[in-house]
DNA sequence: TAAAATCAATACTGATCTAGTATTGATTTG
DNA sequence: CAAATCAATACTAGATCAGTATTGATTTTA
């Protein structure tokens, strides 16, 4: 349930791979090469990444892409974004909220509630999180549990 | 982005609507008028939910179906898994997980990660919590926050 | 016991979405 | 000017998904 699609799949993964390095240049065909990616896929990825000013393009022979910051100010809600463009778990969260129930529907006011949480989740986590989280899974969803708690809890927090 | 299907979607109005009078047997007809959604719908919904412990039927005449629990014990992820599977934002957290790029991937150890981490949220969330929220969206979210929280780090909470 | 009401299960279809591809154009370097 | 590289658009085939139709099983009630 609660699938990303595949394009936000792999611009993480890019982007997880461009952050091991973060100062070097790199050409769509090492990307494509270095994440065994179709270099089509990486074309269009890279363009969408490019427009939501996560990375930075020098144009030209010897020229390629980098990261735009550091890989601890890109959120994984920020690279998805970029792709998926803004968050709805549902149709009524969506700008364009076509949904024939409006008015008459029951859950109206609450899913956006649910998607904003979600959206907060995703914003906390980043690139440089991911790329380090493999152990202790548990250990993982702590620290990212208490990073939320700062934002939401913060005299919880402060004293523990 | 992150889309929740809309079957799911549909399964969380038809549950939010049981959960007002949770002690009332409703047949299909009647649940398919009260949230608008269409008979067959309804129907295939039903059985999922069924299928899945979260509802109860009566059969024959006078028959209908009524929430299994109470709504304060019925989380967010359990419904939705009733209707989509079990939760899954890319590929290679599936328990198939055909994904190729295995071993190779770089990401591979990091999205169940985040995967376990979306599922914990959802499971703090219940049908009652839906039911409810509408106003401020911050204060929500601060609750189920604490909540994940206490489950998370519960010496911050305990002083808090 | 027969008929009506209701849930149970399966199979089908049409539309939408999405991943993936191909192609052409623009910019920079050397 | 030629080679390398990014930029943008348009197209296609396949998969997913919502929605529908149909038939069967079970219980009540008159």
């Amino acid at each position: 349930m609660m699938k990303i699609g595949k394009m936000a799949d792999y611009a993480l993964v890019i982007t997880i791979r461009m952050a091991k390095q973060p100062t070097l240049l790199k050409n769509m065909e090492q990307l494509a090469s270095a994440t065994q990616l179709p270099l089509a896929t990486v074309r269009k990825l890279m363009r969408l990444l490019l427009n939501a000013g996560l990375v930075r393009s020098v144009r030209g022979a010897k020229g390629g892409y980098q990261l735009a910051r550091l890989p601890e100010m890109i959120s994984v809600a920020q690279v998805v974004r970029a792709v998926e463009g803004p968050m709805a778990i549902t149709e009524c969260c969506d700008d364009l909220g076509d949904c024939e129930l409006s008015g008459d529907c029951e859950v109206e006011s609450h899913m956006p509630t649910l998607n904003a949480l979600l959206e907060q989740v995703l914003a906390v986590v980043t690139l440089s999180d991911l790329g380090q989280m493999s152990a202790g899974v548990h250990h993982n969803v702590e620290t990212i549990v208490s990073r939320l708690a700062l934002n939401y809890i913060p005299q919880a927090v402060a004293r523990g």
